[in-house]
DNA sequence: ATAAGTGCAAAGCATTTGCACTGAT
DNA sequence: ATCAGTGCAAATGCTTTGCACTTAT
């Protein structure tokens, strides 16, 4: 199945990562990895510390928030900000780009991918002689009717 | 001109939403505003603090604080966070909207506006059976070529 | 008079870091 | 043996707030 794939892929990209820059295997960074790829969600520092202290209650908090800069770095997480100042952290899915739309009812967060805004950026940029290197493209909105939403 | 114009219909919004909700005039108070009104750019609490206290070196972060979020709530400034943790400042003009982009090399900030993106977002919300009621679109870029930028 | 505003300093809060100890290679 | 990693607690950095005093209405 294609989640699959992407945990070996990213298991694979993170020890590549490890392997180049001489980062060691810990049984912290295992479990802390382990629990950030069996959810599929965007965690701030705090749940995945809960979480992994499930199994290892002496985890600190800032062996997650260092792991998790790692894996920012190795390019297998991605930390998001959405209105609130706390981080979450997200796993990269390879070859992927999507941006996020957040229901202001209930905060469940929708992906979406679009071309067309995509390419309309880059000529955005090219019209002041630039060209991109990152951007943040977050929808904020509510569902339509105005029951309460189900997400 | 316009930016007189924008400033007037500024002043008057302000002066409303302060009857409206009973807040009172004062010598800080104008100040801020007209230290904000004076500069057309992305400014933090500390630097209008700065550009304040030339005038009234008596003025206390808080004020020039409590001033910008009565302005924000007043509809007639924006507070921005572009990457870094600090709020920048920038006045709304009179029905306008505009997103950012922001040089990596210099940190200018572009404007622009576009109403293909615009739109496209409405119907990505929609397709979610969702209504946009925000949203936040940064570009982050350098310039094309890779001489210094003169932004 | 009275209710809002101000200035200061302290509190919040998420994030980041210094350091002595532990553990992987 | 060596050097990175860990856990803790303390330090940051910006934002926010409590409080006693001041000022606009």
């Amino acid at each position: 199945m294609a989640e699959q794939s992407n945990t070996e892929w990213i298991r694979e990209t993170l020890a590549e990562f490890m392997r180049t820059t001489g980062k060691k295997n810990t049984r912290q960074r295992e479990v802390i990895v382990d629990v950030f790829l069996e959810s599929d969600d965007h965690l701030t520092l705090q749940e995945l510390l809960d979480r992994v202290q499930v199994t290892e209650p002496n985890v600190g908090f800032a062996t997650v928030y260092r792991t998790m800069k790692m894996l920012v770095e190795a390019g297998v997480a991605k930390e998001r900000h959405f209105g609130t100042d706390q981080a979450l952290y997200e796993l990269v899915h390879q070859g992927e780009h999507h941006d996020h739309l957040i229901c202001n009812r209930c905060g469940h967060i929708f992906e979406y991918e679009d071309e067309l805004i995509e390419a309309r950026q880059e000529e955005i940029a090219a019209s002041f002689g630039m060209k991109i290197t990152g951007h943040r493209h977050e929808l904020y909105g509510e569902p339509v009717g105005d029951g309460p939403c189900n997400h």
